[in-house]
DNA sequence: ATCCAATAGTTCAAGCGTGAACATATTAGT
DNA sequence: ACTAATATGTTCACGCTTGAACTATTGGAT
């Protein structure tokens, strides 16, 4: 078996790539831990979270932004509709477009949430500068850029 | 609805986390769609990229590595198995366990999807100098310490 | 020796996410 | 106006992952 490739354990943008991956999945699976007293699923929580910054928005759009089929919202919202988390509403111009937004309800459990959530994540980048985490971010902007996501 | 507490995205930290998974999550797809043609999915290829690096290893120790379930595992390696990928043999000392190790046909093909899954990150990744990307590997790194994974 | 706890792996039912096929509504081309 | 293409949301069957309950094996305590 001769190595005729290079192999990617000894390049670093791998080695340095599957770390995030690690690093993600395990976050994940801490929040999910976390989220449990709350009744609430991380993918759940990312569905509040962006009604909250995006009101009004519609099922096609929040399945975009989150990087899912079409069909997980559908399947995802009566749910959380059921527990009076969010409001759903057609919309008058275009009457096949339904629009999202939070309940009071909704908004305060969003809130608890997010206090988890935040916890989690301080705790996971408070090991790294404002300037590092920045930069950070900053490159991971820059791959979804180039996988096409906006 | 009044904030008496920081919202998330006005910190830093939070928005280039939400930045990290995103970016996770987009190449994750990506990579599941590069895969199609060799019929692997990343589950799949994270266990026949773990048996090249740690031949023998236990089921057990494959799952905490892999940061999943132990039955996960048992569902995915039988058909790995079926595939002659993969190996799976009796430890003689503890006869509780079994090792898992790739055939030659297992190692062939987990260096054509070595070669997709390396094409795939030096795209997202080359956005970044080395010494940045080192950076990036360091603080998962670090992350992953703090939510003790080994 | 015997018993008890810990460990490795399996089974199973439940829940989640997906893409394809579908129904309905809108828009554009002619 | 009529038709075709496009867009939104739903349904459904499939596969993946999980955690709890189970079997088998090992190791240690008494």
């Amino acid at each position: 078996m001769n190595n005729n490739q290079e192999l990617p354990w000894d390049n670093p943008r791998f080695r340095n790539w599957v770390a995030v991956a690690r690093a993600c999945h395990a976050v994940e699976r801490a929040l999910g831990a976390a989220l449990l007293p709350l009744d609430l699923k991380p993918a759940q929580l990312d569905v509040l979270m962006n009604l909250y910054r995006h009101p009004g928005i519609s099922q096609h759009d929040l399945a975009r932004k989150l990087l899912v089929g079409r069909s997980n919202i559908t399947m995802l919202v009566p749910q959380l509709e059921k527990r009076r988390l969010l409001r759903r509403e057609g919309d008058e111009k275009d009457r096949r477009i339904l629009r999202l937004s939070l309940t009071a309800e909704g908004e305060v459990l969003l809130m608890q949430a997010l206090k988890v959530h935040m916890a989690l994540i301080e705790k996971a980048m408070a090991t790294a500068s404002p300037a590092e985490c920045d930069l950070v971010g900053d490159h991971m902007r820059r791959i979804a850029e180039v996988l096409k996501i906006d």
